[in-house]
DNA sequence: CTCCCGGTTTAAAGCGCTTTAGACGCGCGC
DNA sequence: GCGCGCGTCTAAAGCGCTTTAAACCGGGAG
């Protein structure tokens, strides 16, 4: 296998300067029709490739946004596979690096950088606030679906409290009175969730109950199994997010409580699974794909534009009624 | 913000040339003790990293791997972060691209090949067979959990026969005789799990039955309500994977289908859903870590030892009996 | 005192592409 | 016939690093 043709090749084959080359393959105006013509027969016959690496050396800017990815949540995931798409569209191309026990976010993202990435995203970040600011002041970064106040970085994010108020004012016009809310845990996006949750019940003149919980099924199920052995069970359930949901309605409908005929559920995110027809699930959209073009942009606006402010988008996140929630018995 | 430091830079902090402070850098034998040590205090005190980009085109090597992931799929996920971490592990580092609608598998690794990844790892990918060879012609190419013969590739994968063999094997075993399989539709690994199910029933001298079904939640769940209005339901069900098991379970328990005690249930892959607790899903471990690691040794031998020749590891898989199976009533 | 040697260091030539300044030809008006 | 401007092309200088061949240097051997 001989090595692969180089721009030098092409030039060679078609009789003009790699300047000419370089220049038609990237479709910038100036060459020639004939030149043009002659510089892609010969590309095509010797089936040469851009060297990726050399390119982005030698130009000025790589167009690349760096995106760290947890491989193992699906929400997260989600949200990457947005930005991908959105960057593609804008001109941009996504370099992704997956966090791994070796490998924490902070290092991910100094690998990223020093693959020359223009900005990073980062999706539902648990890094510190203080991490956040000193990264921030290294290359752009926008911090996605965390409330975090910006701070040398751009953050964009859905209002988390007022989506988990959809859900009590859901609930509560169904009839409800007795709602728990299943936390997130010590999870970032725990805190303003439970604080929605508070809020918008004392705001009916009701008060809550918070059981601790987590980001993943199995604090769902823990807290499932919780309820079914409460004298005076409640008639409906927010969860900090789906896969905290998942997790209670599994473990209900094992037990023979039926949702939501005996009980109401309610996630957050709207992620794939809460999507799917057998789970259907009652829950709050985060928007991944809105967030994800919205971040992208606000690092566009940085890169091409040249804003240097940091700024802060709060999407409106919107209830998804499905078919997990309904009037108390 | 003024540009980031230069290796030059840094070897004029401290006072050598850059050919110094590169060796010293990568920590290759040669320079003396003193040198090091001023040159990791100018790289320190400058916050010096050395820009990737560059040093892949300088170097004569890479060491990187290339793995196209669909995101949106746990399984393939969970694999690929097993590759990074076995990668990590051989000194390779792992070039992430996400396969989205926008640009297919095949775009991806000619992506991946263009940031000059010495070897591509596809994780059960849905290509022609035909493109495979291709592939495989034009770069070291191991693809992992298909079941297709190498052919200029290397092929890692677990034998599905044997495995959907010993769930078949475990549930008649239990004393089931009515076992039904939700089939994996028209994705890649569907045949094979499909004939190890008949051929496993004949050696029992049973005969099967095999529903249509797919990859995912959503054709388990339809299977499970076709199921559900059957006259003479089976005792048992293997699904295609853990997604479609869990569209059964989910189906069943909402109708108060008691599993395992009216009806047992096994998936195929053993992911990370199948482990959750409140779910605990007898399950045939697909190995994803060893065909992980396995994948990233087929690659290294033939980068680092120089192995020409394809060859095809093929791992036993075996059952993991969970709560989702029980004798028949 | 010279020569040679091994351990260190460095100048310089790439890696494969982009980019810019300037060369080149050509038709035009004067 | 000359100079000019324009559209097209190219030589050459990088991009920031690695790598190699050669320079350098002090000291032990002859």
């Amino acid at each position: 296998m001989q090595r692969r043709p180089r721009l030098e090749d092409v030039a060679a084959e078609a009789g003009v300067s790699t300047a000419s080359v370089s220049l038609v393959l990237r479709d910038v105006p100036g060459p020639s029709a004939q030149t043009r013509e002659r510089v892609l027969a010969a590309a095509g016959r010797l089936g040469y490739r851009a060297d990726r690496t050399a390119s982005l050396l030698a130009r000025r800017r790589t167009r690349l946004l760096g995106v760290p990815v947890l491989l193992r949540d699906a929400f997260r995931t989600e949200m990457a596979e947005e930005v991908q798409v959105a960057a593609e569209m804008g001109g941009y191309a996504v370099a992704l690096s997956a966090i791994t026990p070796a490998s924490d976010e902070a290092r991910v993202v100094d690998a990223l950088l020093d693959m020359r990435c223009e900005a990073v995203l980062l999706l539902a970040p648990e890094l510190p606030e203080a991490d956040l600011a000193a990264l921030g002041a290294r290359a752009p970064v926008v911090v996605v679906a965390r409330h975090v106040a910006p701070d040398g970085f751009d953050v964009v994010r859905v209002a988390d409290e007022a989506g988990v108020g959809e859900s009590v004012d859901h609930l509560v016009g169904l009839g409800h009175r007795r709602i728990v809310h299943v936390d997130g845990g010590g999870a970032a996006m725990a805190a303003d969730r439970r604080a929605g949750f508070l809020a918008a019940l004392r705001r009916h003149g009701l008060d809550g109950r918070v059981l601790p919980g987590g980001p993943v099924e199995a604090a769902g199920a823990a807290a499932a199994r919780t309820l079914l052995g409460d004298p005076e069970p409640p008639t409906a359930v927010i969860a900090a997010n789906d896969r905290c949901a998942l997790g209670l309605l599994d473990v209900f409908l094992r037990a023979g409580v039926r949702v939501p005929e005996d009980v109401s559920v309610v996630g957050y995110d709207d992620g794939e699974l809460a999507r799917l027809a057998h789970i259907d699930l009652t829950t709050v959209s985060q928007e991944a794909g809105e967030q994800a073009r919205r971040a992208v942009a606000a690092a566009v606006e940085r890169l091409d534009g040249n804003r240097t402010d940091p700024v802060e988008v709060v999407l409106t996140p919107h209830l998804v009624v499905r078919g997990t929630t309904a009037p108390p018995r």
